[in-house]
RNA sequence: GGGCGCGUAGCUCAGCGGUAGAGCAUCGCCUUCACACGGCGGGGGUCACAGGUUCAAUCCCUGUCGCGCCCACCA
């Protein structure tokens, strides 16, 4: 919040008329070099080639008319200070205007460039006042210059007026704008194959939005500083000679051959102080590190690179300039792929900041919870194009999956699941290995599509399904009968062999994410020369006999588990309560199924017996649908016969809702004639599944009586 | 002022034309011989709002509101 000051320029050479301008900066005011007009301005147009005199200083000032000063702010005139402010610098040099300095590099009030132009007119001008200006800081001269121009009477009026000021982010007071003398690049020379190699793909973006910031960027590059007032760094390649002529060289020798040819002789040399830009530096990162400027094995093997994976937040300081220096100086792209990730924030989805004190420290994660989970959590949350809010408590949740696949993998060890070299995954015989292999397929090819779409947290999902809810929630539970004992021995020996492969399959798969206990897994278990796994090849899918057969299989008897387990839990029957299950209406397949996995079901779904209904349904029993069979659970005494006939309506209910949504929709003669075939088979057959189980479960409902 | 992105379950986020998903959190049951950093089960969402396109919209288009960021400006 500040003010607008509103001061009166006299006109020269009009007695009692004023130019009046506004303006934020008072203090600047000594080193204005001319009043701007908009030439269509109707009160200050006429004014165009008159001249004003700058009050306190006493300088003639010219009226110069420019588009840039806008008739609609302030008064609709400018005062131009070309040293201290960047429009007015351009309007300096459009009308070849002197731009002396009045602030110095402390930002206190300098009078040097303005010293002999001070001029004595009474009212208007006092030299002797300027002159304690000198030294001032900019405030103080700010107070100063408006008191006195106050007293003059050629301060109008004051409004207060907010704007925004940059400020600089270590002293946190305003930027001052200097004039000095700085090295440029001629940035759009080099932006021009930029911007062509990626609107022509030839270096791509992932996500692509980004490439819109590269182009909004380098489609409106300005003059590039690339001279820093620093020690360290690359030295600017310019030597001047004694009268101040400057000589640029790749080298000392260079410009000492130059100074030659231009003095006639030998003359020494100096070379300028200042160092290059560090992104001008690192712009020669692709190709310098390989041992440019000579042609090395290395920059023949690796430039351009494959991908650089970096945060949008250095796109123009860091991609932008790679890519021009990149074609400048190597002709070719530096890398063909820029994959952009988001910053990591913090739990609240703040940036970190030292100042703020809220930084992550990755040690103090990896102290805590392991480097592994901290590695995994940051891929799993790493969504395309989105900012990663990272807190402890995320990788707390992620160090689960890591203590998971551990113990997953201890079990495996205890059951004697050593990898065989000789062991042949389309060989398996049992529908558990042929469903895992199947599994193990898909989860492979989730992983590898995610990877190679830059999804690394699809991967990170794939991993974590398949070890979790795959692996140890299903298989090894499954294995468990197989693997006990008194089990039949070639059967145990199929199970081991495949746990075994899969295992070695899984550590490969997660190894880029969980690189230690993977690692660790890997050389325990004996799957090749230690620290191998890194060098292993990535997992490919297998062939499979009998796999969907198998799939089929498999997930009917899950669902038979997960529906038995999901009654029980619903009617509070105590684990410690086993109970047969019936099969009413099972087809001969579902028979069969049962029979094969008589053990697991027990075991998993807290089953004294599994068998098919003879009878009539037992009095006091619990009842789901699976397909077309209907399961029944006798639990007489046991269950709320009253919560298990609202448990029927419930399931019935939401089921006719559906029913009747659907045949709605296939009344629709649009939705019929319009719609994909597909579509519409998928709704028939939908609608004939509901209603087949409403009847299964109204059924079931009636046989529960009143 | 110009541009980009985001608003989906309590939280963090996927999904992006065919009847809403995950993880965590929450609730209930379980100290079952890999794992309580665990197992099983449940509850929870008019997908920011308003129009439009379509047989069908969380998904496409237009607008509104809210949030974040970048660039420009800074009399």
């Amino acid at each position: 919040k500040g003010s607008l000051w509103y001061l009166r320029y006299p006109i020269e050479g009009s007695p009692g008329e004023f130019i009046i301008v506004a303006t934020t900066r008072p203090e600047t005011m000594l080193g204005d070099t001319a009043v701007a007009v908009h030439p269509d301005h109707p009160v200050y147009g006429p004014l165009i080639g008159k001249r004003a005199i700058l009050p306190l200083v006493g300088r003639s000032i010219p009226i110069v008319g420019d588009t840039y000063a806008d008739p609609e702010k302030g008064t609709g005139a400018v005062k131009i200070t070309p040293a201290h402010d960047f429009n007015d610098f351009e309007v300096g040099r459009r009308h070849d205007l002197p731009m002396p300095s009045v602030l110095d590099r402390q930002a206190n009030v300098t009078l040097d460039e303005i010293a002999d132009v001070l001029a004595a007119l009474p009212g208007v001008a006092d030299p002797d006042f300027v002159r304690t200006l000198a030294g001032q800081s900019r405030f103080a001269a700010r107070s100063a210059i408006v008191a006195e121009l106050e007293r003059l009477e050629l301060l109008e009026k004051i409004e207060p007026h907010t704007n925004q000021v940059p400020h600089g982010d270590r002293g946190g007071v305003p930027v001052e704008p200097l004039l000095t003398t700085q090295w440029y690049c001629n940035a759009g020379v080099l932006a021009k194959p930029a911007i062509e190699a990626v609107e022509t793909g030839k270096t791509v973006f992932v996500p692509k939005q980004w490439e819109n910031t590269f182009f909004a960027w380098m489609r409106d590059i300005q003059p590039w500083c690339i001279s820093r007032q620093l020690w360290w760094g690359h030295r600017i390649p310019a030597w001047y000679g004694p009268d101040g002529t400057v000589f640029v060289a790749k080298d000392p020798d260079g410009a000492a051959a130059q100074a030659r040819d231009h003095y006639g002789r030998d003359e020494p040399l100096v070379q300028d102080e200042d160092v290059l830009d560090t992104w001008f530096s690192s712009a020669l990162w692709p190709f310098s590190t390989l041992g440019w400027p000579e042609n090395t094995k290395e920059v023949t093997r690796y430039y351009p690179g494959d991908v650089l994976v970096t945060g949008f937040d250095i796109i123009f300081f860091w991609v932008a300039r790679m890519m021009m220096m990149g074609l400048h100086m190597m002709g070719d792209v530096p890398f063909r792929t820029v994959y952009i990730h988001g910053l990591v924030r913090d739990e609240r989805g703040q940036k970190m900041s030292k100042s703020r004190g809220n930084v992550i420290d990755p040690l103090e994660l990896i102290d805590s919870y392991g480097a592994d989970a901290l590695r995994f959590t940051i891929c799993a949350l790493t969504g395309p194009g989105r900012d990663v809010k990272l807190g402890a408590s995320r990788v707390q949740d992620y160090r689960g999956f890591v203590t998971k696949l551990w113990n997953a993998a201890r079990f495996c060890e205890m059951n004697g699941m050593q990898p065989d070299p000789t062991f042949d995954p389309g060989a398996v015989t049992l529908p558990l290995s042929r469903w895992l292999l199947a599994e193990t397929n898909a989860a492979i090819l989730d992983a590898t599509n995610a990877l190679e779409a830059y999804r690394l947290d699809e991967y990170a999902a794939a991993g974590y399904r398949f070890v979790w809810n795959t692996f140890c929630d299903w298989f090894l539970e499954f294995a468990k009968p197989l693997l006990a004992e008194g089990a039949n021995p070639a059967d145990a020996a199929e199970i081991r062999g495949v746990g075994a492969y899969v295992l070695g399959q899984i550590l490969r798969l997660l190894h880029p994410a969980i690189p230690f206990v993977t690692e660790e897994l890997w050389d325990r278990f004996g799957y090749g020369e230690p620290c191998s796994l890194i060098g292993t090849a990535w997992p490919a899918p297998v062939a499979v006999p009998g796999a969907e057969q198998a799939r089929a299989e498999l997930d009917w008897v899950v669902r038979l588990i997960t529906l038995v387990r999901s009654v029980r839990a619903e009617m509070n029957v105590p684990p410690s309560k086993p109970s047969p299950i019936l099969l009413q209406g099972a087809s001969t397949e579902s028979i069969g199924r049962v029979d094969r996995w008589i053990e697991a079901i027990r075991r998993l779904a807290r089953a004294s017996d599994v068998s098919a209904l003879t009878t009539d349904v037992p009095k006091g029993s619990a009842q789901a649908v699976l397909d077309e069979t209907t399961i029944v659970l006798p639990l007489e005494g046991l269950i709320d016969i009253a919560a298990e006939r609202a448990r029927l309506a419930k399931e019935r209910d939401k089921l006719a809702a559906d029913a009747k949504k659907t045949a709605q929709k296939l009344e629709n003669a649009d939705f019929v004639s319009r719609a994909p075939e597909e579509v519409v088979a998928e709704n028939r057959d939908r609608l004939e599944a509901a209603l087949a189980e409403i009847a299964r479960l109204q059924a079931a409902l009636d046989r529960l009586g009143n």
